[in-house]
DNA sequence: TTAATTAGCGCAAACGTTTGTTCTCAAAAT
DNA sequence: ATTTTGAGAACAAACGTTTGCGCTAATTAA
């Protein structure tokens, strides 16, 4: 029916009342200034039936807030982001704000596009696991103003709030279940090299693996995909001497790894163990449930939207760097040797 | 530095031009109003300078155009429509334009508060996979002439365009496959009963019943979530006559009844067989890899991204209802019986 | 030399809100 | 009878853009 936007200026007229007195009564303000009971009857129920639709923009522009905080994701295709993106959506909604969400793609002109496109639309705040060490564009944000925390990827040298999870501590955790169940031919098959997470993790295995004594492991890869993971999965198989146990960086990694050694007809763990970051609920009803490093996702959520809306308002956080502790959750993925 | 956001004004001032042309060079219609080389160059240099980004806000108030539109799923951390989500963000992206995502959560109310929240942020287009069959306010907006498509679920009686699968088809496939492997006793754990494509499943699950002479089959459930599926899963093993093969209706529901089959030590396919809708790469390293239909997610998502900036470009569609053709991924779920 | 054209740009009015200030009554206080 | 008060509401100026139209000076045509 009606095809033109209803704006407070029809809802004035045809309520017999100022513009002004609509927006107050539409805002909840007319208490605060003294509206009669009357109007405010007549201007609610003049708006219901125009199908009147408040202009979020004409708002936003004058008063500058706009309710939205932005959420930028490597990948909406990797479940764990997906989570990520699910949890924090809903913390927000909670708060009667909005998310709007970006997937860079691991691509940081991608994300310095998202990133534009997301001021251009006046968030109020960022929630961003941003794509490797693409710090430029964010660290300009930041010293604006711009109240932003980082979850599980973050810039160890900028003063950006992040929460996290340990990820040195769960590499050092999976590392020694390995070598505790008699393992010493260990291979890692790392994500993106340069991002934050990874580099502990990577720390966290070699300090584990020289703490134990054993020199002999590798560490391949490159990348936080399946693609990845099935790639050097194959390539550790040709080698004279075969790692008895991996060590996967992500879960994307260990389906990856899974199709190689299901292709090479290798069994898990019999013929090989596999311990990888990142829990997934599929994991616990694979033919072989896998052993993992389980990250509380849904705490560095809830924490990170916490701390940015306390930053939003203006509010000191104590503890702008945070690990949260991550957990083995055994599964059948790991032979005893020897 | 620089709090104060700089707006066009400033570059005017700064450049020595009026905001006017400005807002053309910076819009891209320098030559269309025949700016000169030298104060295109200038502007775009101070434009640079201070670090200027566009107020989406203002810019679309004037014009009408946000480059913007809505997804609304019932569930981001269902990996069905994450992966819908991650598809159609793409899709949209590519075309210059931007994606908000909602998660409706199922809920009827949380999903009509979404779309209110859209429409006030003037979204141009909506892709939505509508939780139950919550249509008034989606009528109204497509009567109001939003241009809307529909995605996995619909309403069959709107005018309202959709791409989705052929679910009946896909539900008499996958009965019959059970069938043609000797099952007779055959039990259907469905989702949310009132979904159009819960509906058309359970029709193609009756049908090919019925068309193979099978009366023995029984239908529970009604809801697409893992509880549901564990909960009737439990239920049906109580019986006095077990069915010998499950069709569940989503890969939630496949997970819940795993659960239950793994509790009371149940394996699949020698003490029950399992089809499934909706495939996930994780299926293929199950315990037993999960036969199941799968659905042309991409190609959906795809269509529906056409479909929608045809549209919004005021273009008729020729098929306004579409239906693609689902397919068997057979793995290793099902066991021939007799 | 004058008229017509064109290159290059600016004016100012929107867009739909919010909000600090001001106005108008009528009732209460003096 | 006048002033004060308070309830109820309206004015009008923003917010940062876009855009139809109009203006000037220089160039070209006549």
């Amino acid at each position: 029916m009606a095809n033109q936007k209803v704006s407070i200026v029809d809802i004035a007229k045809k309520s017999g009342v100022s513009i002004t007195t609509v927006s107050r009564v539409l805002n909840g303000k007319a208490d605060e200034y003294r509206i009669s009971e009357k109007s405010q009857q007549k201007i609610k129920e003049t708006a219901r039936k125009l199908n009147y639709v408040p202009n979020q923009f004409a708002a936003s522009l004058k008063s500058g807030k706009t309710n939205t905080i932005a959420l930028i994701i490597p990948s909406l295709s990797n479940p764990f982001f997906a989570e990520i993106a699910s949890e924090i959506n809903a913390e927000v909604r909670n708060r009667g704000y909005i998310t709007i969400i970006g997937d860079s793609d691991e691509n940081p002109d991608s994300e310095n596009e998202e990133l534009m496109q997301m001021e251009a639309r006046n968030i109020e705040g960022l929630v961003i696991a941003p794509c490797s060490q693409n710090w430029k564009t964010i660290k300009k944000l930041h010293e604006r103003g711009r109240p932003i925390v980082c979850i599980d990827r973050y810039f160890e040298d900028l003063d950006i709030p992040y929460v996290s999870t340990n990820n040195y501590e769960g590499a050092v955790m999976a590392t020694r279940h390995l070598i505790d169940n008699g393992h010493t031919q260990i291979a890692c098959v790392q994500g993106l090299k340069d991002s934050v997470p990874n580099k502990l993790r990577i720390m966290g295995f070699r300090d584990a693996m020289i703490e134990a004594g054993s020199k002999e492991f590798n560490i391949v890869g490159d990348d936080f995909s399946v693609q990845n993971g099935y790639k050097e999965m194959k390539l550790l198989l040709q080698k004279r001497k075969r790692p008895t146990a991996i060590f996967t960086l992500s879960n994307t990694i260990a389906m990856g790894c899974m199709q190689a050694l299901r292709e090479e007809n290798l069994k898990i763990p019999e013929d090989i163990s596999i311990i990888t970051f990142d829990d997934h609920p599929y994991l616990d009803y694979l033919a072989t449930p896998l052993t993992c490093v389980t990250q509380p996702t849904r705490e560095i959520c809830r924490i990170a939207v916490k701390h940015l809306f306390f930053m939003m308002d203006n509010k000191e956080i104590k503890t702008k760097q945070l690990l949260l502790k991550p957990e083995i959750k055994y599964r059948k993925s790991v032979k005893v040797i020897r």
